[in-house]
RNA sequence: CGGGAUGUGGCGCAGUUUGGCAGCGCGCUGCGUUCGGGACGCAGAGGUCGGGGGUUCAAAUCCCCCCAUCCCGACCA
């Protein structure tokens, strides 16, 4: 293509809108536009590196055998009402109806649909089965925000297995792995693979891919001696024992005026250090107040109480809720004695002559045996993990950083097909519901990875495998003849060679066409200018802008081997 | 949903405090000069000042209501 004749919107200023650097170059570089909130227009120029993407995608699944499908966006809202999902989803669903109407969903995902597919497979023979589409998602997200990297419309690469058993589940999921690992090596991601939360999925064995980068939204813990890594959500790390002393035979009530934190109580006369301490949560789970315990120093971490608990939606309770279920305010709250549901986190299990609140504003209890002294409902890991702490697997410390999530597998059980009246005859003839996996991978939000990893102050630089166009041929100026036949003849023979060549022929300074092209991240430049007179052309690398002069008959060969050795 | 900020030509902004001709830079069009790192001169085009209501002789500016966008938090397969 001619740059003349392509429509490049690129901006010499950067939209005051733009925080995350993606979003910016994205439109600085003239790849996208927003409409509204969450919702962009892919220009010709994006549109490229988003088919790019989708391809490495593509072939990667084709190569495990997963077959490639199309399905509806719209979907009758029965169809999520019987899988149980329209209410688990809630507000992230946008909801219409048609003039009869028929309420209608946008599809957040496709479970329900393959789900009804499968119902046309009868026996394990035709198992396993892999299944994708890419194609546009729909969420009511209550924030979208950084460009691309949280939108309300977006492409997404899921696919889904059916197997008869949980063995051949591991098998599929394994061979998803493996795709997964090939194709962020593909698109230059360095993405690590965490075990993390399954969310409002449901499901086990779930595994998120994730890039280091500061516009993520994710927290990963990773060990900084072995390969442990986990989602915040999931996290776990060593802690030291602690001793304690047996305390007295019953909780003893203590006046604590005017102390209503951790902290206070540390620095009060008779207090307690938080290590010793039992801190009090009052949630309200799913509609149910819950307590949840986690020791004096430690943060809960509300997904995890949502994992635990299989709730769909928890969240702090009001103060009147609180004053309401315990009769206190928070800072004189423990669970001493209540019989509400309470949730408790392991590192509290046999813990005695602890320190919390009473209940009652301004009052404490001291020489509290959990065990004995606290009726909890359910033991489990509550608490989030700290940067420093020692490694489960190693001791050594663990480190948090700040990831976007670019693909997320998950074993997601027998609960759809089942919902949904799937089932096969299984080799004795009996009746099985086959167990699904699901595995996506959003092309939009990997695109702007990319440029959060590849990208310095004068743009983006991206990897020749997605790069919109491979090569620019970069004519210094129009009006020298020698130097646009020159050009010419090396776009002809770049592009007979497969090459994504742009011929950049705009009657513009060479200044501009240099800026333009480290902006919009052409991997290779090719300038045609000065050095012709010695029959030379320039060959710029733009991701170290390294130049090197070579020979104007050599150029096509070199250029092609470089270009075709990273694809 | 809570907190903060912003809406003025395609993009970036000033003007709002103290009401009085709607401006600047970039970009865009034409002509000329220039031509390897976002040139220069001259002449132009382009704006319901987010929307509605109100106050006033007069509103981008003051008042009321609404909307939108961005950031932080909550939330988020």
């Amino acid at each position: 293509m001619r740059w003349s004749k392509l429509f490049i919107p690129t901006l010499r200023e950067a939209p005051a809108d733009a925080e995350a650097a993606s979003h910016n170059l994205l439109l600085r570089g003239g790849f996208m536009r927003q409409l509204y909130a969450g919702h962009y227009s892919m220009l010709p120029l994006g549109m490229r590196v988003h088919e790019k993407i989708a391809d490495i995608v593509r072939a990667e699944v084709d190569h495990i055998g997963a077959q490639e499908f199309q399905l509806p966006t719209m979907h009758p809202a029965a169809l999520w009402q019987q899988s149980g999902r329209l209410e688990i989803m809630g507000d992230e669903m946008f909801r219409l109806a048609d003039r009869k109407g028929t309420e209608l969903v946008l599809g957040v995902t496709e479970e329900e649909v393959f789900a009804t597919l499968a119902l046309e497979l009868n026996s394990y023979k035709q198992l396993p089965q892999i299944w994708y589409q890419i194609h546009t998602k729909f969420r009511d997200e209550p924030r979208p925000k950084s460009g691309l990297l949280r939108v309300r419309e977006f492409a997404m690469k899921d696919s889904y297995s059916f197997d008869l058993d949980e063995a051949g589940l591991d098998a599929s999921f394994d061979l998803h792995h493996g795709a997964y690992v090939r194709i962020f090596d593909r698109l230059s991601l360095p993405a690590v693979p965490v075990e993390a939360s399954s969310g409002a999925m449901g499901g086990s064995g779930s595994v998120e891919f994730m890039v280091p980068s500061d516009a993520g939204e994710d927290d990963v813990v990773r060990c900084t001696g072995c390969g442990y890594a986990a989602n915040i959500e999931r996290a776990t790390s060593r802690l030291a024992d602690i001793e304690d002393d047996a305390g007295p035979d019953s909780p003893e009530r203590f006046a604590t005026p005017d102390v209503r934190t951790i902290v206070a109580l540390e620095e009060m006369q008779g207090g307690a250090p938080a290590d010793r301490q039992i801190k009090t949560m009052v949630m309200v789970v799913d509609g149910e107040v819950t307590l949840a315990l986690v020791r004096g120093d430690h943060q809960l971490n509300v997904q995890k109480l949502l994992d635990a608990t299989g709730a769909i939606e928890a969240r702090p309770a009001l103060p009147e809720e609180t004053v309401e279920s315990l009769g206190a305010n928070p800072g004189s709250l423990g669970a001493v004695g209540v019989a509400l549901r309470i949730v408790a986190d392991h590192t509290l299990a046999g813990r005695t002559s602890m320190t919390t609140g009473a209940n009652e504003d301004d009052w404490h209890y001291r020489g509290v045996s959990v065990e004995r002294d606290i009726a909890v409902t359910e033991w489990t890991d509550l608490r989030e993990v700290s940067a420093g702490e020692p490694c489960p697997n190693c001791d050594r410390p663990l480190e948090i950083v700040r990831c976007i999530e670019a693909g997320h597998i998950f074993k997601l059980g027998r609960k759809y097909a089942e919902a949904l009246g799937a089932a096969v005859l299984d080799p004795n003839g009996k009746t099985q519901t086959p167990i699904m996996g699901s595995y996506g991978i959003g092309i939009g939000r990997a695109m702007a990875a990319i440029v959060e990893t590849h990208h310095d102050e004068r743009g983006i630089a991206w990897p020749v495998a997605v790069a919109p166009y491979e090569a620019v041929i970069t004519i210094a100026s129009m009006k020298d003849q020698a130097g646009v036949d020159a050009a010419e003849l090396m776009y002809s023979q770049l592009r007979s060679a497969g090459i994504d060549v742009v011929l950049d022929d705009r009657d513009a300074r060479a200044g501009v066409k240099f800026a333009d092209a480290e902006l919009v991240g052409i991997p290779y430049r090719i300038t045609v200018g000065k050095a012709l007179a010695d029959g030379e052309v320039e060959v710029t690398v733009r991701a170290t802008r390294e130049t090197e002069r070579v020979p104007v008959g050599d150029v096509v060969e070199r250029v092609v081997g470089v270009i075709t050795a990273q694809r």
